[in-house]
DNA sequence: AGGGGTAATTGGTCTGACCAATACCACCGA
DNA sequence: TCGGTGGTATTGGTCAGACCAATTACCCCT
């Protein structure tokens, strides 16, 4: 082995790595973080600082009193702590609003039949969110969800008025 | 006081709340855990346990005997780290690129004058690049810069070729 | 064989302690 | 006065042990 530094990110490849030599998949119960311990010859405490990031990526659930679980690689809840920390307090509310409005320009601008919008036309949150699932892409999805949370948060009301989302529908 | 469970999330919240309220910028110190202990009114233990995972995320940086520092956004290495989980081809990255082409377009249809990208037509990077500055929206370039670095730490090269950079500068 | 209740297991949190690395500062000497 | 130099305080790193809470496992009785 190597290193001194970053025992830490050590502790959490060795949990990965132990993970994968015991051939566990997705749903499969982990050891303790008592016999993961012993077996690595750490303390418990140092066990938990990495089994709690690892739970925090998503990687692993733990659940009080039944132990900790693989979780399915594709939950990717990675992405939404991605998209929370972009979108941390010291974003401008303007910055919110044109973030949002350039999202869905960008939507807009790849879509080919409009047909699907014209009957929501009508509520600015139903046009919004249909044309965003247009796009069909998880990632870009997210990020939009995750402004448009923000923005809500902010007790805003609707993005487009019924002018513009009808004048939106006649460009191209 | 809120919840019960979910301690753990709720410690960093706490934690990324006391460093917004006090003010602090990257770069500055961030309070001793003894004293984050006291003021949030947890263990040590437990503020290590959030602290750690904030540290692995690239938003705090500890260093023995010295503290805890506040990073540079773009110091963030959680989309690495993140990315070293996705072991397995999973077509996400379709995703990464999609939703960069979305983003710049974005960029380029809001943009009037087109002159200012044409110095740098030649670099897929700085032609990208010159185009999201020209939208002026924080929140939107930390946005773009981060699915950038995601995408990157693919080890992809250019998003477009040559000649489609300079089919993007003819159109409107 | 089934149901219920108790014991064992497991995660959640805390206290306290000690080590190691760094920062702080007063002191000393040139 | 200035610059090094040492000791001391502060801070992160790690550990042991304890206790609680939630869940699970198991055994016993009917």
């Amino acid at each position: 082995m190597e290193k001194k530094r970053n025992a830490f990110e050590a502790n959490i490849a060795a949990i990965k790595l132990m993970i994968e030599q015991d051939g566990l998949v997705p749903g499969d119960r982990i050891p303790s973080e008592r016999e993961l311990a012993e077996r690595l010859s750490i303390s418990r405490p140092s066990v938990r600082e990495a089994l709690r990031t690892l739970a925090y990526l998503g990687i692993v659930e733990t659940r009080h009193g039944g132990g900790s679980f693989l979780l399915n690689r594709d939950d990717h809840t990675y992405i939404q702590i991605i998209a929370q920390f972009l979108v941390t307090g010291d974003s401008k509310f303007e910055d919110l609003a044109g973030t949002l409005r350039l999202l869905e320009q960008a939507a807009l601008a790849q879509l080919d039949d409009l047909s699907v919008l014209a009957p929501v036309v009508s509520s600015d949150a139903a046009f919004r969110e249909t044309l965003i699932q247009t796009v069909d892409n998880d990632l870009f999805e997210r990020i939009w969800r995750q402004v448009n949370a923000f923005h809500k948060s902010f007790g805003q009301g609707e993005l487009y008025t019924q002018a513009e989302r009808e004048q939106l529908l006649n460009r191209p």
